[in-house]
RNA sequence: CGCGAAGUAGAGCAGCGGUAGCUCGUUGGGCUCAUAACCCAAAGGUCGGGAGUUCGAUCCUCCCCUUCGCAACCA
């Protein structure tokens, strides 16, 4: 492949509801810096753009939650997410934001072009229209009963009760959440973008030219939408938040947000290029522009298929590739903001970066923002889900990073002062043995895996390649051995200065290894590799990229500063406290329930929208048929034992009489398995069977909560024979 | 339901037609310059299950099972 002559690089848009968390940090920005970084030091000419993604229903929403203004949210959460980027070295070259006047203009322009080339549809539909608030609602703004489950607090998008998908059409009783009152279905024109149109383009794009060069899940997910059929996706919707419809008449409208959202990508560029004195346009026109967006699998569609065939109707090129990363979960879940399982960047940050922790309490800084780059690469979910966990964290960061690649450096710059009188000394050819050129050689090699791995986007590769160059240093010190070389020089006579000789050459070749490491790692680490640089006394043009592979980055006689250590330990109890907070800070379902019925009390029950979270609910009057259909006994445990890896699971025995039970049931965290043993519980006996972590739960036993949100077993008020009747 | 991805040593992952590999962990040994670090060695796997194609399958085909995603304010 020709060397294209620009590079456009994006990441995912962040959504302005919200702090981010460490699995979008893996997903979408540290490949994309590290891929920039190094693009970058090769000299090549990169934009790297990313910026707030601030229109659609839910930032109202969130406005309404928080009680103040969509303004105040965007404001506030767009500042917050670009000081958190900035805190973690995410060099973008412009984080921008879709609520700037610049990209209203783009973006109108984009839609203005498109319908005028006559490629948007309209349609008219009936949507549901509020007379009181005299607006159109979206989907999440209706509620009434399910179609499904009969549940009545359904939302026009879903059954919060079954779960299931709908559309307000489905909805029985349909009630504006604004208001209170029955919306009206009333007309409305929308502009659609036929994507089915496009098909045979996209198939020949991606699962032809493609097919080879992009990850198997990005091409997959792709072939799975246009295989499923590709419909028409409204454009524009009826809100007042957003980018208006730059047409006559459509008071009221404004563009879709999946459309105008990576229309941002443009507008960032736009604006970089207006604040650095350049012309933006071969970076969306130039077909010798290489353009490519790293996002997480939720996006695939959007950037692969949807902006894709946006692009083309536009006259703009196209992404040379799409890196999506899957998932990242944490500690054996998912990631979740409502249930509030998750790291977001800003509380690592506060905990590592800007307290002062340590042994020595000194600030974390730099090298705990490269400690959590380096787990995070060394994880990255980029083949299939992968899960961060705060032991692996430690263990990641301390058995590789740490003890390979630090004390690498660190017992090469101690050595050399000890030995070598703190300057870089001679390589003598005359003695140079095998074990030298093995490892000149590999420093050439690793130079081309890092290089090789990198352009194919296989982050993880190329980190660990680094790493295990530094571990080839630790295994060529062990060979040459300079320590025990030391004592035959300060003898007298020939071996003394054959033993020098081999010392100079040992760690002459340590320290240019240690030079390379700093280049290799720099993408990935920059901090860390200013720190090396500090230590060699070197400017930072010795990181360019062309400078790996060579072994006379230090001139023989320089003399070099003491060492500092490159990484902190991390104390366990450090790890401990994290795991306990994440653990401390898990919303249960029951508790969330709570909070929003005092929300809704305290605000007088004008604005529901707080509603919009999950209530108790009062499931609907049963006749006794349907109760006759539950078989409840009374039974005895007989044996129980913790679930291994589940923390919420005992797995029982239970005795009901003719028979005996395996049952798994979710109160690990409120009863030991010595306490359940020989406790009389109530058990329905008809439940169909169900596995949990592998083991067939054959019943279900019954429990209350109660207000401090414990479990309390419901039991026979004096013993009865195991089996017995429950009615 | 369907579609997509995945199931390989205790854990995390590579490999993808021809004696199963890496990192961490474990065990034993070595070294002592170094951040209780480094180096060497060993143990540990019928490559989710079943059938088929093949001289030969972890790798290809088919069926089944399990997990995740395609659909939630979430990369």
């Amino acid at each position: 492949m020709n060397q294209p002559k620009r590079y456009l690089i994006t990441s995912a848009l962040p959504y302005a509801n919200g702090l981010k968390h460490v699995g979008h940090l893996a997903g979408a920005y540290i490949p994309a810096d590290i891929y920039v970084r190094y693009l970058r030091a090769q000299k090549r000419d990169v934009v790297f753009v990313c910026g707030s993604d601030e229109h659609g229903t839910a930032i109202p929403i969130q406005a309404k939650k928080e009680g103040t203004t969509p303004q105040a949210i965007i404001d506030k959460y767009h500042e917050a997410m670009k000081q958190d980027f900035e805190d973690l070295d995410i060099s973008f070259d412009i984080y921008h934001r879709t609520s700037s006047p610049l990209h209203h203009e783009t973006a109108s322009e984009f839609f203005t072009k498109l319908n005028d080339a006559g490629e948007l549809e309209t349609k008219e539909t009936e949507q549901y229209f509020d007379e009181e608030a005299s607006t159109f609602l979206a989907d999440r703004y209706i509620k009434g009963t399910c179609p499904n489950c009969g549940s009545d607090r359904a939302f026009g998008d879903q059954c919060e009760t079954c779960g299931r998908t709908l559309s307000p059409d489905e909805l029985i009783n349909p009630v504006s959440t604004l208001s209170g009152k029955v919306p009206v279905k009333k007309k409305t024109t929308h502009w659609y973008l036929p994507l089915g149109k496009h098909e045979q383009f996209l198939r020949d794009w991606i699962l032809e030219q493609h097919k080879d060069d992009w990850r198997a899940t990005v091409t997959g997910q792709c072939k799975a939408w246009i295989d499923g059929g590709l419909q028409s996706r409204a454009v524009t919707r009826d809100l007042d938040w957003g980018v208006k419809v730059p047409v006559q008449g459509a008071d009221g409208k404004v563009l879709y947000v999946w459309f105008d959202a990576p229309i941002g990508y443009i507008s960032a560029t736009k604006q970089w290029a207006a604040d650095n004195g350049k012309d933006w346009k071969p970076y969306w026109e130039d077909k010798d522009t290489k353009l490519v967006h790293f996002v997480g699998k939720d996006n695939i569609v959007f950037h692969c298929i949807i902006f894709p065939v946006m692009l083309k109707l536009h006259g703009n090129i196209l992404p040379e590739n799409v890196p999506a990363n899957e998932f990242l979960n944490l500690e054996g879940d998912k990631m979740s903001t409502s249930r509030n399982w998750k790291l977001d960047m800003r509380d690592y940050i506060n905990d590592f970066v800007k307290k002062p922790a340590g042994p020595n309490g000194e600030n974390g800084g730099g090298q705990m923002v490269d400690a959590l780059r380096y787990y995070l690469t060394a994880i990255a979910p980029e083949t299939k889900d992968s899960e961060f966990t705060w032991k692996g964290f430690q263990t990641a960061y301390r058995s590789e990073l740490t003890d390979i690649f630090g004390n690498f450096v660190n017992r090469t710059f101690v050595l050399m002062h000890k030995l070598c009188s703190g300057k870089v000394p001679k390589l003598h050819m005359d003695i140079l043995d095998d074990n030298d050129k093995l490892l000149i050689a590999d420093i050439e090699g690793t130079k081309a895996e890092v290089q090789s791995a990198l352009e194919h986007y296989r982050f993880r590769d190329a980190l660990f390649q680094v790493i295990d160059l530094a571990r080839k240093g630790n295994q060529y010190m062990q060979k040459k051995e300079p320590w025990i070389k030391a004592k035959l020089a300060t003898s007298n006579g020939p071996e003394s200065v054959e033993a020098q000789k081999s010392i100079d050459n040992c760690l002459h070749l340590c320290l240019q290894l240690t030079a390379n490491l700093a280049v290799l790692i720099n993408p990935f680490l920059p901090s860390t590799a200013r720190k090396m640089l500090y230590m060699m006394k070197v400017v930072e043009k010795m990181l360019d990229w062309e400078n790996a592979g060579k072994i006379n980055l230090l001139s023989v006689g320089y003399s070099l500063r003491e060492p500092q250590l490159l990484f902190r330990k991390i104390e366990e109890e450090e790890i401990t406290a994290q795991i306990e907070k994440l653990k401390n800070g898990l919303v249960k379902e029951t508790a969330s329930n709570k909070d929003t019925i005092a929300g809704g009390q305290a605000s007088g029950g004008g604005v529901q929208l707080n509603q919009l979270t999950t209530e108790p609910v009062n499931k609907p009057q049963i006749q006794y048929d349907d109760f006759a259909k539950l078989e409840l006994k009374a039974g005895t445990v007989t044996a129980c034992v913790k679930v291994p890896k589940a923390d919420k699971l005992l797995q029982l025995e239970v005795d009901l009489g003719t028979e005996k039970r395996t049952i798994v049931s979710g109160i690990a965290q409120h009863y030991t398995p010595e306490e359940m043993l020989g406790k009389q519980v109530i058990v329905v006996t008809n439940l169909a069977p169900r596995k949990m972590k592998g083991i067939e739960s054959q019943g279900m036993i019954l429990t209350a909560e109660d207000n401090n949100g414990k479990l309390q077993l419901l039991k026979p008020e004096n013993p009865v024979s195991p089996g017995s009747n429950v009615s």
